[in-house]
DNA sequence: CAGTAACCGAGACGGTACGTCGAGTCTTACA
DNA sequence: TGTAAGACTCGACGTACCGTCTCGGTTACTG
């Protein structure tokens, strides 16, 4: 696919992945509703023009800055072959995001930015949840091939289960210990029924 | 505990309240980042000096004006010594509050705000995630006793999933169906192993 | 002199004029401490910061809007041949000035602005006392040419006491009567000595 | 005529030199229009409601505050029998006043007070104008007398030319020298005419 | 000599305006 | 035509004062 071959000076790609950046390190700092557009093109070195060229609005610019492959798909789920080790070892895994302050600064950024703003809400629904749950459902699928998953499990409680708690103990401010995340993944796979 | 007895003016309640209404109010109609203390303050009838001396902050305001009674600590949890079904009338019942487009705003407005600031995410932790934990724990308790929940089921673990996971879901604008909540709550009781 | 060719929107001279407009409007009908930025930005149909951006201050702005032209050296000094007539018909002309009540009022603006300010003190040396100064000067030497004026006349002491008495009569409320401006000729031309 | 013997506290004297203290202190720091009630009053140690008591708006305030014998008719006009050296005595203790820098901005202030308030204007008239007419008169009547001035001059053009002027140096900073008083002088009894 | 009326300091109240910042749009000169 | 720069309108921010009102508390006259 060629670019169309228009006239005129080509769009920039480093100008676009400048503004990313930029709008990444501005979430990290201070968070989504804080964030400045005037800041991030005299960051990234652009007129705000051409952010705007890009994206139609502040939300789109953080759906697509933050989401962009540097969040929580980022955390692919293992395949040992021990479901139990995989979902422990992908929890792990999220705990170390949200440990290291600039990943839980951008968690908390999407959160909000998800939470008032619908069409971010969708994007996030897409890049994420959806590629997340599609991680999870084949692993479990392969589970239940294995027989470490009884056939009629709820899959979406089961994701957005573990995606929800995740985030939420985020949101709040608590961290994701050992001790919870055996928790979890013990109500995850035996429930909490006698 | 004298009323302090300060000189001056003695502060006005009513003022205070209404703040609180009119902040409720363009919560939501305009979420949280759209919130306008000159238009609470022209709503409430009060200078917005006023509001400054209430709350320090946005935040603060959100905090209080929102968590007051006024969210998810509403819906108690039942105990008709059902667990199984009492555990669903609660979920049941906070789905109809997401259904109400006010009650879903309000809850989106409060996540923002609870990720966004940390003082917000202290406050929701004392008096939304604790006094859910606090009575839902109780009732588990119960349950252990009726022999309806084993004894070392991860207590935390279920509380801070099924709040996170109906956070999750009015965050990302997914409906909270029947069927999704009969399959959140066959895996908190079962789980999803074999 | 290039007009500097700098990068960006060229800065709008009809914003500028609009703001000036405004100024004179807002001066005229409340006077110098109860102008207010907020209403001249809205009747110019211009943002606040626009306004900034010309003008630093207040007082600056009223110094521009002011004295652009618009005030006493207006009414220059004519030369006819009979000094004492031309004086006269110079004085009579901020008389007519001073009974336009809206003249009066620009006049009290600019003594209250060049009063509180230092600044203003200094453009309105330059703009309006030096440019009087200039003209009555000039026309004070053709005087000493024709015989009309000793040679020795303390013409600082003339423009100073012409200008001051004018602005003293119009701050404190005094109509610039006929008779009043006849007995100052004479002063000036005569003196009180016996 | 006795104080009326109304019943309840008598009004406090004491607050009211405080009020005009601090507003003096004020005047000279700050100037006209930056003045605020709530300084004054703090630094008065007093209500603010005290001040209202005692002057209706804040121009009134000033008007007492600063006309109130701390200006230029403290400066009264000597008699010595030598008119011109009177007179010259008189606008050097002017001078004097001018060069210390809180009299000149006690008089710029009062300057910006009365062009732009009406009822300060008045008082100015009865308290400033009005005594150095008088004084200025009564002296003027004597040179009539004693045959140093003409008994035809126009008093009030005298009277209104000095003052103006002294006004005027000291609104637009400029100093009031020897030789600039020495021309005045010059002037005034001599005039400009050949 | 108790009542009560006017004062006092303090400070909260509803407003208006300040000077600054940010969003999103528009207009230059340059590449 | 795209780009960096930057001015534009609009609207909100958090602060400072205004002039009023309301506290608890203090005088001083009056019945």
């Amino acid at each position: 696919v060629t670019p169309a071959a228009r006239p005129g000076r080509t769009r920039s790609e480093a100008a676009r992945q400048a503004i990313l950046e930029a709008t990444r390190v501005e979430l990290i700092e201070r968070g989504y509703d804080k964030l400045s557009l005037d800041r991030i093109a005299a960051a990234a070195g652009v007129g705000k023009q051409t952010i705007y060229r890009w994206y139609p609005s502040k939300s789109a610019l953080v759906a697509e800055g933050v989401l962009l492959g540097h969040l929580i798909p980022g955390a692919g789920i293992p395949d040992t072959g021990d479901l139990r080790a995989d979902v422990t070892a992908w929890l792990v895994s999220l705990r170390e995001i949200s440990e290291r302050s600039e990943g839980a600064a951008l968690v908390r950024a999407t959160i909000a930015a998800t939470a008032e703003d619908e069409t971010v809400a969708l994007r996030y629904d897409e890049q994420v949840t959806a590629v997340t749950r599609g991680e999870l459902t084949a692993r479990l699928v392969r589970g239940i091939a294995d027989g470490s998953v009884r056939g009629d499990a709820p899959i979406d409680a089961v994701v957005d289960s573990l995606v929800g708690v995740v985030l939420f103990r985020i949101m709040t401010r608590q961290p994701l210990t050992s001790a919870f995340i055996d928790g979890l993944v013990d109500l995850t796979f035996s429930g909490m029924g006698s």
